[in-house]
DNA sequence: GTCTATACTTCGATAGAC
DNA sequence: GTCTATCGAAGTATAGAC
C-alpha cells in the first residue's frame, strides 16, 4: 500500500474511533509510518486529508448496504438481513459519528458526503419498503418515508444506547423491537 | 449567579455544542466571564468541571422525562407526548453526544452518568409500555424492553439524521414512522 | 517523495501576588 | 476568590535539505 494510501487508512480509523477534532495530523503520521513531510506532499493539510478519508467512507458504506438491500427475498426479509447484519456494534457507525463533529458539520464540503449517505439510504430504504406494501407482504398503510427514516434512526439510535451501556445488547434489543413491529401481521381495519 | 454556577452552566452549553475534547478550559472560562484562576480555584480541572456538568445535564434530563412519563393518560399518550415534545432537534441530545466522545467514555467516573440516564430511561419506558400492555391498551404480544429500546433508539438516532439533513425533517418522520407503528390496532392473531 | 528543523498557537495546568 | 505570569506539551503547519 502506498503512503498516501496509508495515510488515508489510517486517518479513516482515527476519525471513526476519535472524530476530527479529536484527530491529530501527527496521529495519522504515526498510524501511517509516515513522515511530517509525506502527508502535506500528498495533502494540503488535515481537512484535505479528512476530506478524502470521509468521501471513501461514506462509499464504502454505500456499496455495502445497497449490496444487502438489493439481495433476493422479500422486503422484511432484506431489511432484516441488513439490520442484523454482522457489525462490530461499539464502534459505531463511522459516518453517524461525524454528525457530532462541529467542524465538521460547519464545514459544506466535509459535510456533504455525511448528508448524501443518509439521504439515499433514507430513500434506498424507502423504495424496499414501498414494494413490500405495494406486494400486499406488508401493512397497506405503511408510510414508507417515515418507516424508512423510523429505520435508519433505530440504527444510529442503537449504535447511542449499545456505546452508553458498554455493551451490544441494547442495540440488538432495539432491532428486534422495530421488528418486532414491522413484521407484525396487518391488523384488521 | 456565582462564578462557580456560570463556569458549570457555561462547561454544560459548550460541552453540548463541541464535546469533552472539543471544550478547552479557555473557552469555558471566556463563555463564563471568569479568569484562570477562578476556575482552577472552584475546580481541580476541566475533568472535575466536565463531570459536574454532566450530572447536572443527566440530573435535569431525567427530571424532564419523568415528568412527560408520569404525566397522566394512556401509554401511548404519555408516549406520544415525550416523543413529540418541543426539542432543539439540531442540538441533540446533550448526553448522547458523549457516547461519541472516547475521553469521557474511557473514563468510569465521567461515563457513569451517562450510562445511569440511558439504563434509567430504558427501564422507565418499558414500564408505561408494560402498563398499557396489561391494561389491554397495547399488543399483547408487545416485548416492553424490546421495544422500550427501540424508542429512546428513535430518539437518538432521530437526532443524528437531523443533523446530517440539516433540518428537523427526518426526526420528525421517524417519529411518526414509530408512533404509527405502536399505536397501530392489534392484529388479529 | 521523504526527512528534519523551525515557528507560532492553543491546551491544560501551576505559582504566587493581591 | 480572582488575577497575571509562566510552563511544558501538543496541535498544525511551513521551509528547505536530501
Amino acid at each position: 500500500m502506498s503512503t498516501q494510501e496509508r495515510l488515508v487508512e489510517s486517518a479513516r480509523a482515527l476519525l471513526w474511533e476519535r472524530g476530527y477534532v479529536g484527530t491529530s495530523p501527527k496521529a495519522i503520521q504515526q498510524h501511517a509510518g509516515a513522515g511530517q513531510g509525506s502527508m502535506y506532499h500528498h495533502f494540503a493539510g488535515k481537512r484535505e486529508l479528512a476530506l478524502a478519508a470521509i468521501r471513501r467512507t461514506a462509499e464504502q458504506l454505500r456499496a455495502t448496504a445497497d449490496a444487502q438491500l438489493s439481495a433476493p427475498g422479500t422486503a422484511a426479509q432484506r431489511i432484516t438481513r441488513y439490520l442484523r447484519r454482522e457489525r462490530d456494534v461499539q464502534r459505531g457507525c463511522p459516518i453517524g459519528r461525524l454528525t457530532q463533529d462541529p467542524d465538521v458539520m460547519a464545514d459544506p464540503v466535509l459535510r456533504e458526503p455525511v448528508e448524501q449517505t443518509f439521504d439515499w439510504l433514507h430513500t434506498r430504504l424507502a423504495e424496499v419498503l414501498a414494494t413490500g406494501r405495494d406486494e400486499g407482504e406488508l401493512d397497506p398503510g405503511l408510510d414508507p418515508r417515515a418507516t424508512a427514516a423510523m429505520i435508519v434512526a433505530v440504527l444510529q439510535g442503537g449504535y447511542v444506547l449499545a456505546r452508553a451501556a458498554g455493551e451490544d445488547d441494547p442495540f440488538d434489543q432495539a432491532v428486534t423491537g422495530v421488528l418486532a413491529l414491522l413484521t407484525r401481521p396487518a391488523p384488521t381495519r
